[in-house]
DNA sequence: CTGTTTATGTTATGTTGTAACACAGATAGC
DNA sequence: GCTATCTGTGTTACAACATAACATAAACAG
C-alpha cells in the first residue's frame, strides 16, 4: 500500500489501488481480480467499478494499448495534466511522464480545428535503456 | 473501394480494406466480419489476419482506445510518420493528422532517457467542431 | 424515518482477440 | 517432374477483456 491517504477510498477501491501500488507496474483487471480473491473478490465488476473511480480520481491511469491499469507515479496524486507512457516491449516496464510541450502543440492543432479536447492518450512503444544495453 | 492499387493485396486483404475504405470511418474487427459474411467470411481470424497485414503495410491504423481500425486517410499510402487521431465522442468522427512537431518533442524525451522508440499511439478524445456548434 | 445516493454482491452475457490444426497454391531448387 | 518451403486460407475451439441486469446494504439529507 502507499500514499493518497488524503482521499477516503472505499474498501474495494483501497484494495484495488493497493494491488496496483504494490505491483509497481501495470496490471490487467483480471490480474487484479486474481490477486484480490483472498480478500473476497469474486467478480470482474468489483475490480472494474473500483478502477473507474480511481481513474476518475486521477490516481490510476489506463493503458489503452495494453488493456491494463497502472497507479499514478506521483505521490499523493489527485490528478495532473496529460500523462504519457513509455512502454518497453522487452521487459514490460512503464515510465510515466508529462510532456506538456508536446501536448501543447497537439492542443494547438485541435484548437485550430475547432475540436474541443477532453483528454489525451499518448503511449510510446519501444525498448527501454536497460533492455537496449542488454540486448 | 479505392486507391492503394500499387500493392497486390490478397483476396481477403482487399475485401477487408474495401470495407474500411467504404465505411469512411473506424470499424471493429467483428463489424468487418459481419459486413463480409456475404463474401464468405465465417471467422474472426479471417479479419484479424488481413488487418495485421494491412496495418503492417501502413494502409490501416489501429485505434487503441476504440478497439477499432480505420483506413489511412492518405491516398495510395504505403506508410508514413507517426499519425495521431482526433476522435469525436459525440458523433464518432475520426480525423487523422501527422503532428511531426509534437512527435519530435516526444522523441527528444525518449532519446534523453535512452529509450528506443518504435512506434507511437496518440489519440485525442473530445468534441468535433460540428458537434460543438450543434450542442 | 423515508427517499435518495452510493457502494456492493452475483449471475449471466457480450465483445475482442488467439491457439491449434488442416489444407491449398505458389515457387524455388534439385 | 517432384519435393521443400513459404504464404494464405478455413475451421473449431477457446482465452481475455468488459458490461447488463438485478438484488442488497450502508450512508445521509430532508
Ligand atoms: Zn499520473
Ligand atoms: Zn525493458
Ligand atoms: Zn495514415
Ligand atoms: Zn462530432
Amino acid at each position: 500500500m502507499s500514499a493518497h491517504a488524503h482521499r477516503e477510498l472505499t474498501k474495494n477501491q483501497a484494495l484495488v489501488f493497493g494491488s496496483l501500488s504494490d505491483a509497481g507496474g501495470p496490471l490487467t483487471a483480471y490480474a487484479i481480480l486474481d490477486l484480490l480473491r483472498e480478500d473476497g473478490f469474486r467478480a470482474p465488476l468489483q475490480v472494474y467499478r473500483a478502477l473507474d473511480k480511481l481513474v476518475e480520481f486521477g490516481m490510476v491511469h489506463r493503458l489503452e494499448s495494453l488493456n491494463a491499469f497502472v497507479a499514478c507515479s506521483h505521490k499523493d496524486c489527485t490528478g495532473h495534466g496529460s500523462a504519457a507512457f513509455a512502454i518497453c516491449e522487452k521487459c514490460g516496464d512503464v515510465r510515466e511522464f508529462t510532456p506538456d510541450d508536446a501536448v501543447g502543440l497537439l492542443k494547438n492543432w485541435t484548437e485550430s480545428q475547432g475540436f474541443a479536447l477532453a483528454r489525451t492518450t499518448i503511449e510510446l512503444r519501444g525498448t527501454c535503456k536497460g533492455c537496449v544495453a542488454s540486448g
